[in-house]
RNA sequence: GGGCUCGUAGCGCAGUUGGUAGCGCAGGAGACUCUUAAUCUUUUGGUCGUGGGUUCGAGUCCCACCGGGCCCA
């Protein structure tokens, strides 16, 4: 990137890069190898919280960070690490006039290192009085202003590093996300589960409906396609018996719109547990996300934008149907056909398009009137089989499914089902998908035989789950835009 | 894909009825030296997203495009 095109810029640029010719002719690397720096400013601040203004100790220690501040030529200068401030104090005083000299040429931006005793200034601020000072990387471009800091959405996703220079709560919510995905590794772990990596590169997109990012392979001069989800060889893998309790957690690829809960590559967690349903699904679920909840933040009683949620477990449960009939009055059970379901959802205002299935009727209503209405966690249990094509019939009931999906805020977080496992059933379902991607259904899947002679091998029967992570993150950092929980969002390259 | 909306100095923002652009911070020079958005004096910096059009004259009005954001499908 051409950072330096203009002239404001370049100014400062050329200026900086003359300290830098200076501090080589002093002998002195701006970009040396290491620092012993041995305490963080947030340590610092509260061993010494009692520390009364105007004290001073000889304690003396290393600190390093981020030039954020510079105040009376020098004498001040606010230090950042990512726990937190320290002011520095320098005064000729405790400095030798080389020592000095380098201080004097630092710049906002600049990352260094300063050793020194501990005290705490008359006006009440705790800092290191500088006998040491030592240049650990020098900036050659200036930071945005410090006081209205950076706003401009554009660039904080384009130059993210700046945004969390910039922007503690950033910083903050990228910490959190690392210990979001911490912690539910650490459950799943605990509980048994072994986390697994599927390929990424697949030749043929399957396990979710969604348009694929399309690659090529040169040496095996083969088409191939990202994955959008790890389904179908996770599946493989409770076939193999490598463990009757496994996971993943990883990135998936959908070439699809971007928006304020969609970014084409997401971080999703797909697990598999043997020998146990749909509903066992649910109890997991709820237990890992409250009990994440209660380690990042200390409560399962969150609030999004406002909103409060409780996350709490139990949660509530209601099937597909009975939420749709809550909310329109129209019970599809008296309406199952094609043609009966069509004219009940364009009675409620909702269009029908001419190959809509059954299914995929109900899935729309339920989307435009269900929906967003329900704020508090709810599973939605048993949806329509035709648009459940990895899912086992429901025991009770031929037309659906054991497939849930949880809602929280409205929004899907998770996916879950009682497993198809019949291999005959599989193929069958598959080839209905096959005859909707005929019909024009981009985002209907194919028919993986490989994936059917695994099941032919005998699969033991398992529930499996997949989970959103970053819209769990947007709602434990109460982020309104997936493209604050990612750090680098996918975006146009800038003209 | 549709609607709304934004783009002016590195950043945060003004810019009147159309008359060739300002403020704050940052940067430079100097003063001061226990400050904390330090202060004071002084000063550099602009292809007003890009390209057309209307006009004697466009940051401003019109059109197209580029790049964002929000909402909808």
């Amino acid at each position: 990137m051409e950072a330096t095109n203009n002239s404001t810029i370049s100014s400062i640029r050329e200026n900086r890069i003359q300290k830098l010719n200076d501090l080589t002719d002093k002998g002195i690397n701006p970009y040396p190898y290491s620092y012993d720096k041995n305490i963080s400013a947030a340590e610092l601040q509260k061993k010494y919280k009692e520390l009364a203004a105007g004290e001073e100790t000889t304690d003396t220690y290393n600190v390093a960070g981020r030039v954020m501040a510079i105040r009376n030529t020098g004498m001040f200068i606010d230090l950042m690490d990512p726990s937190g401030k320290i002011q520095i104090f320098s005064h000729k005083e405790n400095l030798e006039p080389d020592k000095m000299a380098i201080i004097k040429m630092l710049d906002v931006g600049d990352i260094v290192g300063f050793s020194g005793d501990v005290r705490r200034t008359p006006r009440g601020e705790l800092s290191i009085k500088a006998k040491d000072v030592k240049l650990l990387s020098k900036s050659l471009l200036p930071l945005p202003e410090k006081f209205h800091g950076l706003t401009d959405v554009e660039i904080r996703y384009r130059q993210r590093y700046v945004d969390m220079i910039m922007n503690p709560e950033v910083r903050d919510t990228f910490r959190k996300r690392s210990l979001i995905i911490q912690k539910i590794r650490e459950y799943l772990c605990a509980q048994g589960f072994l986390e697994v990596e599927t390929p990424m590169l697949h030749v043929q997109a399957g396990g979710a409906s969604a348009r694929p990012f399309e690659t090529y392979h040169n040496t095996l001069d083969m088409h191939m396609v990202l994955r959008i989800a790890p389904e179908l060889h996770l599946k493989r893998l409770l076939v193999g018996g490598v463990s009757e309790k496994l996971f993943e957690m990883n990135r998936n690829f959908r070439n699809e719109g971007i928006d304020t809960r969609h970014n084409p590559e997401f971080t999703m967690i797909e697990l598999y547990q043997a020998y146990v349903d749909y509903n066992d699904m649910m109890v997991l679920l709820e237990n890992l996300v409250s009990s994440v909840a209660q380690d990042v933040l200390g409560t399962m009683v969150i609030e999004y934008q406002g909103q409060k949620i409780n996350l709490t477990p139990p949660w509530d449960r209601k099937t597909m149907l009975g939420a749709i009939k809550e909310f329109t009055g129209i019970d599809f059970n008296e309406y199952l056909t094609v043609e009966e379901a069509a004219k009940q959802a364009e009675k409620l205002g909702i269009e029908v398009e001419e190959n809509d299935s059954w299914g995929k009727i109900l899935d729309k209503i339920f989307e435009e009137r269900v929906e967003p209405k329900l704020v508090q966690p709810v599973h939605i249990l048993d949806y329509p089989r035709d648009i459940s094509p990895l899912a086992k019939v429901h025991r009770d009931n031929p037309r659906l499914t054991e497939r849930f999906e949880t809602r929280i805020n409205g929004w899907e977080i998770s996916n879950a089902f009682s497993e198809l496992t019949d291999p005959i059933d599989q193929r069958n379902r598959f080839e209905a998908q096959a005859r909707e991607k005929a019909m024009g259904d981009e985002e209907a899947c194919g028919i993986d035989e490989d994936f059917i002679c695994a099941l032919e091998h005998g699969m033991p029967p398992a529930g499996g789950m997949g989970i959103g992570i970053d819209r769990l993150v947007m709602l434990l950092t109460n982020s309104p835009s997936i493209r604050d929980v990612i750090a680098f969002p996918t975006m146009r390259p800038r003209a």
